[in-house]
DNA sequence: ACATTAACTAGACTGAGTATAAGAATTCGA
DNA sequence: TCGAATTCTTATACTCAGTCTAGTTAATGT
């Protein structure tokens, strides 16, 4: 019997903390919630929220945290072609593929409560930082594979653009709603299309 | 000798906390400037300070921040014509008549002394939620002009790209610079073409 | 039993941002 | 000239996210 733990055994987790924290924000809006009310609900310290998020506005992110980094993953496994077209391709797939990982289930909590919550200025800033992240992600792959670099900056601006709208439209299909996939492919293949078109 | 102003006169300006502030970042990093430091600085007292500027980070953004009202301003200018490729031409007139408006000696401060400034994520999240605001005011222009929501959104991002990266090498390009405008005509002319492309 | 490891906690602190009442400096009008 | 109106400044108290530290607790390993 191997025990496969040492030391404290936690008793909370980033899930309970993000529970509470979504319960009350859709309680008392996100800027009235306060990391003490967070803990507090959760049954640990204040101190030991921020054991498991950096700032109060990571309990938000949680999914597209996960995704950003699987489509860093993703990516990795596509060796360099010499081939800006193709790695547009690549950057499709690969973007599919994450995608398809979140089943119509998964929703994140962002996407489909944003209206509830009071729009503040850290929680749009968290959101955009993330978009900016997944964007070097994107344009940097292109980099690798040749692109020139104006071009794989516009490129991937135009794939995040394609990107939110798929979200957007993915968590407003409520009962209808199949994979995120599928509205991804739908918001980006006129942008994949069109810049293949300028890059041969 | 008609008096112009009522009420007690100012001490002091933007320009005036925005010159101490800069001082101060260049002198010890924009974190480890306190809003105390930037007040003593420029003779006034901390809450005076934002009686001129939301925020800490809003110092850096005046430039950008007149830019962009200017652009709503110029696209304003633009009736509807019921034609996407027509709003494009408007839209590259528009930006053009901005950056022209900045000539070689104003370049702000954020772009030539941004590796001396420590990177903290309010900065960047400050900047960002200004690029967000950008590519609003140009996605609603494209719509208001019969774009289709998604393309205008698509559209309005790879703008951004292009006008980053303008700003960029205009930031660069030292002693040799000329206006803004000249640099992002040349970035974002293939964003033009192409998506003038796909309307048409 | 003790050492090591990992998680939790209380409490103090910092600094950005908010709010308020009072004071200060100007112009206007009776 | 004086009081009212207007505008700007200030000191101060406060909130709260985020940082840090020393000590406690709960587990495993030797």
């Amino acid at each position: 019997m191997a025990p496969t733990h040492r030391g404290r055994p936690p008793t909370s987790s980033r899930e309970m903390l993000q529970d509470a924290a979504f319960e009350l924000f859709l309680e008392k809006s996100y800027p009235k919630t306060t990391i003490d009310n967070i803990a507090q609900r959760a049954g640990v310290s204040r101190a030991t929220f921020f054991n498991y998020f950096p700032t109060k506005s990571d309990v938000f992110w949680v999914e597209l945290d996960e995704a950003l980094e699987a489509l860093s993953v993703e990516l990795r496994q596509h060796s360099p072609t010499g081939s800006p077209a193709h790695a547009l391709e690549a950057l499709r797939a690969s973007l599919l593929t994450v995608a398809s990982s979140m089943g119509a289930d998964r929703v994140p909590f962002a996407l489909t409560q944003s209206d509830l919550l009071g729009n503040t200025g850290d929680l749009q800033a968290s959101a955009l930082t993330r978009f900016s992240a997944l964007t070097a992600v994107m344009a940097n792959f292109l980099e690798l594979h040749r692109t020139p670099p104006a071009t794989a900056r516009t490129t991937a601006y135009a794939c995040l653009a394609a990107a939110v709208s798929a979200a957007q439209q993915w968590a407003d299909a409520g009962t209808t709603r199949h994979g995120l996939d599928s509205y991804l492919n739908a918001a980006i293949d006129p942008v994949i299309r069109g810049f293949r078109g300028a890059l041969t």
